[in-house]
DNA sequence: GCTATCTTACTGACCGGTCAGTCACTAAAC
DNA sequence: GTTTAGTGACTGACCGGTCAGTAAGATAGC
């Protein structure tokens, strides 16, 4: 009668699924407590191992920590990357859109997150402070650095000091979008991301784009 | 012999000044280290007393948190109001003082430590959001606006839709700012106080200013 | 194809350090 | 003498990290 029960093995080995499994997990958990927090044995349970085996993958709380941030935020950057490698269009048209991609992006309540994680813990963790800002800021500067240098190079765009535009650029998505994950809710008259988005864009154009020479209104 | 000796009590009741040099301490310590990895043994020795002494003043960890938050921002947004309500000159000219001061204020270790650790923490304490958007953004914002709003009246600034004028200044200022506290010293080739806040301003007024009705230079 | 053997992924009870909060006590100050 | 500000040793909960043990599943031998 019990020949046929009981094929399930009471766990699996399965080396090459768990480290990712428990990245997941890792990021729901730190996301949810911050790092100090949050209890390995959620982590564990979250990602259906015991404790020990987290050791397995990760030699510490704070390794797991780095790697989770890394496997979390570069793909985006990387995703920006190739739009402005591969846009043709005119460079408002790929400023717009660079400028709305970067938007679903850092509005994902992930990334956001994510950002917020990483500013906080940065005084507790010198090196991802390095790591981030090399392989998260400096790399996204220099897309969309591309981006408007291309309007300076066709005369659609003037020529902001010190490159100013791409870190206006970047504040004004950042926080933007941080604002509406974490404020909106508590707003009596928030405004919707389409509101946000454009309103983005709006500030950036008008302060980026060469005057046209006659748009008088009268 | 010993009658001139001791006259100095070992420790002296000074109950109207603890709270503020416990607040002092608290501020110190959460900065440095966030809400949970902060040692109320740490507060107490910065602060002078013992740890039974924080208990007091202070109903919990939690409490001496909120408590320190409210006595350190707060002041900044009265000074702000202030300004606003004060200010002679041409609306251009409020903004970009307000600017300026506002500027001085979020670049300033204390205030972008605050905002760092709010941010962090608003998950945590669900009334810290409420307080904190209540009393800090909401009264920003209408501070803010109420100079972008002279500006519309007497025709030097476009009325930018849903206010976002007031949003992006903000957002533009905040991030800026807590850039330059946390990033700054990564940054091989970083930007002066001075080049971002021109940057800023640079970028707020040429989207947020009418256009000269002719300025072709050619 | 069936068992014996070996490797190693995985488990979970345990340990030691940490720290928020308590309380019985001390002494300053009126 | 009374009040109460202030002390600091103590406690109990919590949690990162360990490790001896368990069993999954691959491999070898027959």
């Amino acid at each position: 009668m019990s020949r046929t029960a009981a094929p399930r093995p009471r766990w699996q080995r399965r080396p090459a699924a768990r480290p990712d499994e428990i990245l997941d997990a890792a990021f729901a958990v730190f996301v949810e407590d911050g790092f100090a927090r949050a209890k390995l044995d959620d982590v564990a349970r979250r990602a259906g191992v015991s404790k020990g085996t987290l050791y397995r993958y990760f030699d510490s709380k704070e390794a797991l920590f780095r790697e989770m941030v890394r496997a979390k935020i570069i793909p985006c950057v990387v995703q920006g990357e190739e739009l402005v490698r591969t846009h043709g269009g005119s460079a408002r048209d790929l400023l717009v859109t660079v400028i709305r991609r970067m938007w679903d992006t850092v509005r994902s309540a992930e990334v956001a997150q994510i950002g917020r994680l990483v500013q906080f813990e940065l005084g507790s963790f010198p090196e991802l402070g390095r790591f981030y800002f090399d392989e998260v800021i400096a790399r996204t500067r220099r897309l969309l650095q591309a981006a408007i240098d291309r309007g300076i190079a066709s005369g659609e765009f003037r020529r902001v000091p010190h490159h100013f535009a791409t870190r206006a650029v970047a504040s004004l998505l950042v926080h933007s979008a941080q604002h509406q994950c974490f404020f909106a809710s508590l707003d009596p008259a928030p405004l919707t991301d389409e509101q946000v988005l454009g309103g983005v864009i709006d500030i950036v154009l008008n302060g980026v784009m060469v005057r046209p020479p006659s748009r008088s209104k009268a």
